[in-house]
DNA sequence: TCAGGAAAGTGAACGCTGTTAACCGTAAAC
DNA sequence: GTTTACGGTTAACAGCGTTCACTTTCCTGA
């Protein structure tokens, strides 16, 4: 849980700090044994009632936003902790780790994923604020990737050859990475990270929401075939069956 | 809309016909409009009450199935539509105009494709029902695959070579897909069809859900990154400029 | 043709949701 | 020590899915 105890706040502030973090642990507790999020639901269980919440969020949308974001944090602590297990210098092997693990997450894990992931379904466009929860987890990936890269320096797109569309998105990029330590001639990387990330976060999604075969879901070999397509293009095809078996490794765990 | 004259029918048979194909109209008109779908927004429109629903529907929940498995059928004849401007034995452009036409829908109609396809946000598993809902869609795009297929024959995963779950997954599939016509030494094939769908599908519901640079979404270069990458898997690897060309030109209409 | 019965629809009600308003005690702040 | 603002309450509103009891209507079978 989140440590709260800065002494430049003040002692009302503190506390408020304290009671917001507890209606953000009594939400994830809720939906941890399944029970539909609701105000009222984190609030009997906190010995209050529903309008009481409004002092401390704005809305319940606000609720979910917190915990999705809460939720992505701390499973990332779980992403970063399966790429730790690998040695520094070997970041290809900490990347599948990581995805590895951020797909098992998911998978034992429905409705917390639905929440910080497939939460906003068709909200009003021009509201970017999903893509601001979506912090934790996509930063991680996108950093091992730019580590294999320091290492290996796979071929990445010029810049110049990209669409202009995406140039300018990777010039300019609103999704959550350190970008800034891409050299400028290099930031075709960022293009890498958002192809990877889709690669990843698509089939994870398809196989959470259960629209795929449910042995195959079962077996985690779609998981394996998408790995194996994207490798190449982190030249890692030669490292592939040491790669894979890191993966089966944890799918069989 | 679905005819209901089938003279086998008693009047009043015919008669619930009609009203069940009204309210699934007036659930699409309603959703179309941008309001919540509801039982009672879909009963007052008709001039009914909400309970007089239930006479046609067990629950909302099977409201929301017969008016996805409807979106599905009709968004499917426009997908069919697009494949069919193209020349029959020129399977390749055909599936890619499908796939495309798919992920345009997607994107212009947000909240029926979430209704179809982000439906079962983790429901109590052991219920398939989802999988029988992406019928047609689905179906479409197997047999686009199997045209291209049966014209170019590309070297498709013995079956003995698939892992045991895979294996069983394609000899005794659950996805809706002809599969009968498929000789049974190529029943690798299906995996194919799985892999295909998983690329699809799993970009265009990324992009639906915004889970991805609003630019990048608008330009339309990651789906056609995904073809590219999936193109060499069916033997298109030749053929991509002109495939190529074809989405584009979907792509800015 | 007429009685019987099933089908279709209504209104009231239950329990649930998010949300707002008015109100009150207590603890912090000056 | 007074005042203010914060944190909490209860009551209430609107809306949701759903159930029950009741009525009307229309089709069917003898």
């Amino acid at each position: 849980m989140t440590q709260v105890d800065d002494p430049t706040l003040t002692r009302r502030e503190r506390q408020r700090e304290g009671t917001v973090a507890e209606i953000v642990a009594t939400a994830r507790a809720l939906l941890a044994e399944g029970v539909e999020l609701s105000l009222r639901a984190v609030a009997t269980r906190m010995g209050m009632t529903a309008p009481a919440l409004y002092r401390y969020v704005a809305s319940y949308q606000e609720l979910v936003d917190v915990v999705a974001f809460e939720i992505d944090r701390v499973a990332t602590e779980g992403f970063q902790a399966a790429a730790d297990q690998h040695a520094p210098d070997d970041p290809a092997a900490r990347l599948v780790a990581a995805g590895t693990e951020f797909r098992m997450w998911a998978l034992a894990n429905p409705r917390e994923f639905s929440l910080v992931f497939a939460n906003p379904v068709a909200e009003p466009m021009g509201h970017h604020r999903d893509l601001i929860t979506v912090q934790s987890s996509c930063c991680l990936m996108t950093d091992l990737i730019f580590e294999i890269w320091q290492q290996r320096r796979f071929p990445v797109p010029a810049v110049d050859d990209l669409p202009p569309d995406v140039r300018a998105s990777v010039l300019e990029p609103l999704i959550p990475a350190d970008v800034d330590k891409i050299p400028l001639e290099h930031r075709g990387l960022v293009w890498v990270y958002m192809q990877g990330w889709t690669q990843l976060y698509g089939v994870v999604t398809l196989e959470v929401m259960g629209h795929m075969d449910p042995r195959v879901i079962e077996s985690g070999e779609m998981f394996v075939d998408v790995v194996r397509r994207f490798a190449p293009t982190l030249d890692l095809a030669d490292d592939l069956p040491r790669l894979e078996a890191i993966v089966r490794a944890r799918l069989t765990a």
